[in-house]
RNA sequence: GGGGGCGCGCCGGAGUUGGAGAGCCGGGCCAGACUGUAAAUCUGGUGACUCUGUCUGAAUAGGUUCGAAUCCUAUCGCCCCCA
């Protein structure tokens, strides 16, 4: 992984900048749509790189690791040659499902032991065997194995936990370092800073993960419910001591107004469900601001679904046709408000880019913020 | 034409065989939630009003009764059987 900063805004932490991956160079800032299971919830491949254009994808450890199984990935040759996704890919180590499915697992100093939700067959996932399995799906960028703690999080609890995500990353790291890529091409870890809301926590845990000295860094446990004001407030702290040479990932985060304020704060890189989560459930973010689908005012309304829009469909489909799609659970309504969603994330990506470059972040930004965010 | 059965909420079903109902389960509809995806999911609302309460309500109109969705009569509608 290459990193380069080709413009620093003046007036933030803002940064455009590229990571050059063996999959292809991703523009920062990025949004990364998330393809837990090996697919982009609804969307085509083609659609990915055509019209949506992403520059990279995610996908997860736990769940592929589950389905379809690490032997068959390795027998296809890896996730990008399995589904046809030739960019760049990231894998969560399924740290996230130690919080996600914190009710069917047990965690001790080992590993985290879970219980399928398919099936119910136990699974043991240590920091090296969360390793080998990105390994083995051959993610470009391969995630620590870390514990993402829940908010509100006791204080005692979360000192414990981030410093076990701390003597996991140490595992990771030694772990890693001992292999090597399955299929030719470079992988790159990234540890994950930790300690929930608490300043003193995410001061330590963000001085451990740079002294690691990878490539990147992430920023975790947060978006899990606590206020965006705090989630704000952690992620400058951090990005304050992290180094500015290497990219920040903020994990989870977020909506269009958090990707805006997140990125004026030092963060390159984000990933969320909410774009497409949000449109199977009916909600479309646009350039002027958030509308739900499924609301009866759009009932006869026939302008486009989004005229403004980077993408041809949300020029071409009306509200109406779309409301109805939504309403039958037809599924060509969830694939459309997902393309238009993750077009938008990317294209207000794109924007922010251009901005940073052009000088003019700072202003822009605080009134796509407030556009981005009205109810429509 | 004769005989039998059944009509309650926007719809379907359950239940009610003289005594408690704005009320069970689905669906629809109306809103809301969703942030490294157990999520095409989940939550709430859905008679009216002057709304912490009150009123109306079991096809329609009468009747019997202390009391009727329940019993009786008529009318209307739907379903089944016979001709």
């Amino acid at each position: 992984m290459k990193f380069s900063i080709q413009q620093s805004d003046s007036a933030s932490q803002a940064r455009a900048a590229t990571i050059e991956t063996d999959h292809g160079t991703i523009q920062t800032p990025i949004f990364m749509p998330v393809g837990t299971a090996g697919t982009v919830k609804g969307i085509h491949q083609h659609e990915l790189h055509d019209t949506i254009k992403a520059q990279i994808i995610l996908g997860n450890t736990y769940h592929l690791y589950l389905r379809p199984g690490i032997d068959v990935l390795e027998k296809a040759g890896g996730l990008h040659r399995f589904n046809g996704w030739e960019g760049p890919i990231l894998t969560d180590s399924g740290g996230y499902q130690v919080y996600s499915l914190s009710h069917r697992r047990k965690i001790n100093e080992e590993g985290v032991t879970f219980q399928s939700h398919i099936d119910g067959s136990r699974h043991t996932f240590t920091p090296e065997k969360a390793i080998d399995i990105q390994r083995s799906i051959g993610a470009d960028i391969i995630m620590a194995f870390d514990e993402c703690t829940p908010y509100p999080c006791e204080y005692g609890y979360a000192k414990k936990s981030m410093a076990l995500t701390h003597r996991w990353l140490d595992r990771c790291c030694k772990h890693f370092d001992a292999g090597t890529g399955r299929y030719g091409y470079q992988q790159t870890l990234v540890p994950i800073v930790q300690g929930s809301t608490y300043r003193d926590l995410r001061k330590t845990s963000a001085e451990v993960i740079a002294s690691f000295d990878r490539p990147a860094n992430a920023i975790g446990g947060l978006s899990v419910g606590e206020p965006a004001e705090e989630m704000y407030e952690m992620t400058e702290l951090v990005c304050g001591i992290l180094p500015k040479d290497k990219p920040r990932y903020l994990m989870g985060v977020g909506t269009p107004a958090n990707l805006l304020e997140c990125i004026a704060l030092g963060i390159d890189m984000f990933d969320c469900v909410l774009p497409t989560r949000n449109a199977r459930h009916g909600l479309l973010y646009t350039s002027e601001g958030i509308l739900n689908m499924k609301n009866a005012k759009w009932k006869d309304d026939f302008s486009p679904i989004d005229e403004n829009s980077s993408c041809h469909t949300s020029r071409f489909h009306t509200k109406a046709y779309l409301r109805h799609l939504l309403h039958c659970k037809e599924l060509l309504g969830a694939q459309i408000a997902s393309l238009h969603n993750l077009s938008f994330f990317l294209w207000l990506m794109g924007e922010a880019r251009q901005h940073i470059l052009a000088g003019d972040f700072s202003s822009w930004k605080k009134e796509m913020v407030e556009k981005v965010q009205r109810r429509l």
